[in-house]
DNA sequence: CATCAGGGCCCTG
DNA sequence: CAGGGCCCTGAT
C-alpha cells in the first residue's frame, strides 16, 4: 500500500490566465483519460503534482470570468515553502496548463467555421493541458497501450498504490506521482506482479534516462519540434502514437497530427465526413483535410472538436454510436 | 469453457 | 514495410 502524507501547509497564491480563459473547459477534460492524482467540480480542481523533490496537493479555483481571468490556488504542501519555490511552481504551472497562451489569432481564423465556430463561441480561448510531467505522461501513456480505459484505469491504480504517495488535503485524498529513479530499481517481475503484462519492460525503460537524468524536460522544451520527436521515439515502448499526444499536449505543438489511431479516425469520419462505423475515410484523407482546413491549428482544432464530443457525452448528451464505440 | 480484440509497439523476415 | 506476438481482461 502506498504511504499517506498529510499535507497540513497551505500557501495561497493567484493566477492570471490570458483572457478569454473558459475555467471549466480548459482544467478539465472528459475526453482524457481519468487518472487518480486528479478531481474536478465546476469551477474547481483538485491536481496532485510532484516539483523540485516535494509532493503537492493544488486546488485551483475559478475566482475570475473567461473575459477577466483569475485563479485562486491552493497549495497543500508539508514542508513550509519558501518564494524561491512558489515562483518556480508558477512558472512550471503556467506552462503545463498553457495559461498564457494567446489564442486570439486561432479564434479570429476559425469563428465562422463549420465545426469549430460554434465551440469556439461556447469556449473562446479553451486551453490545453498537461498536468503532469514529460516522465508521468510517458506512464500513462504506456499503461494506455493496447487495452480498453478500464484496464488502463486498474494497471494505473496498481502502480500508485505500489510507488505513489496518497497525499492527504483538503479533506481529499489523491496519488502523487512517484520519482523515476524508483520504477528504475524495481525488476520487471515484481512490476508484471502488478498485471502490466509487457508494459513491464516499457515502463522500466522509460524510468531509465529521467532516473539518470539523462533527459531534462526543461531543457527539451527548448528544442525544435523534430529534436524532441527524436528524443521521444528513442524511448523503449514509445511510438508514434504516444509521440503524437506528446508533442502536443505536453509540449504544446499545436499543429502536431501525423498519426490518426483506429478509434480516432472511426470517430472524425462520423463528425467531419458522416461516415459509418464500418466504413471511416482513411487516415491518409484525414492527415490531409484537417491540414487543408486548420493548418498550424489542425491539432488544436481537432482538440476543441474532441472535448466538445466528450463533454456532450458527459452530459448525458453524447451520440449512440459514441457508447459503441467506448464501449465500456 | 474457449476465443478474441483492445486508445501500440517491437522485432523479424 | 507487413504482420505476428505480446500480458491480461472483459465481452461474446
Amino acid at each position: 500500500m502506498a504511504k499517506v502524507v498529510n499535507l497540513k501547509n497551505k500557501t495561497s497564491l493567484t493566477l492570471h490566465p490570458k483572457p478569454p480563459f473558459p475555467f471549466d473547459s480548459s482544467m478539465y477534460k472528459p475526453g482524457h483519460f481519468p487518472s487518480q492524482d486528479t478531481a474536478w467540480v465546476k469551477g474547481c480542481r483538485w491536481q496532485t503534482m510532484r516539483w523540485n523533490g516535494q509532493c503537492l496537493g493544488l486546488k485551483f479555483i475559478n475566482a475570475g470570468t473567461a473575459g477577466k481571468p483569475k485563479i485562486n490556488l491552493e497549495v497543500y504542501s508539508r514542508d513550509k515553502l519558501t518564494t524561491d519555490y512558489t515562483n518556480s511552481l508558477v512558472d512550471e504551472i503556467n506552462y503545463r496548463y498553457d495559461f498564457q497562451a494567446d489564442l486570439s489569432d486561432f479564434i479570429e481564423k476559425f469563428k465562422n467555421d463549420e465545426q469549430l465556430g460554434p465551440i469556439l463561441q461556447k469556449w473562446p480561448g479553451m486551453r490545453i493541458m498537461s498536468p503532469q510531467s514529460l516522465y508521468e505522461y510517458l506512464i500513462i501513456s504506456i499503461v494506455l497501450q493496447n487495452c480498453a480505459v478500464r484496464r488502463s484505469v486498474s494497471m494505473m491504480q496498481a502502480l500508485f498504490e505500489s510507488y505513489g504517495t496518497l497525499l492527504d488535503y483538503d479533506g481529499k485524498k489523491f496519488y502523487c506521482f512517484w520519482k523515476p529513479t524508483v520504477l528504475n530499481e524495481v525488476s520487471e517481475d515484481e512490476l508484471r506482479g502488478l498485471k502490466v503484462g509487457y508494459r513491464a519492460k516499457s515502463l522500466k525503460r522509460i524510468s531509465g534516462p529521467f532516473a539518470k537524468g539523462e533527459i531534462d524536460e526543461l531543457e527539451l522544451r527548448n528544442k525544435d519540434k523534430e529534436e524532441q520527436r527524436k528524443v521521444l521515439i528513442d524511448l523503449y515502448g514509445v511510438g508514434p502514437a504516444t509521440v503524437g499526444y506528446i508533442l502536443f499536449d505536453v509540449f504544446k505543438h499545436y499543429d502536431e497530427l501525423t498519426h490518426i489511431s483506429p478509434w480516432e479516425q472511426k470517430i472524425y469520419s462520423k463528425l467531419f465526413f458522416n461516415r459509418d462505423l464500418s466504413n471511416p475515410v482513411s487516415e491518409e484523407k484525414l492527415l490531409k483535410f484537417f491540414n487543408q482546413r486548420f493548418g498550424r491549428y489542425k491539432m488544436l482544432a481537432v482538440h476543441y472538436i474532441w472535448e466538445d464530443l466528450f463533454w456532450k457525452r458527459k452530459q448525458g448528451q453524447g451520440p449512440e454510436w459514441l457508447e459503441e464505440l467506448i464501449g465500456l
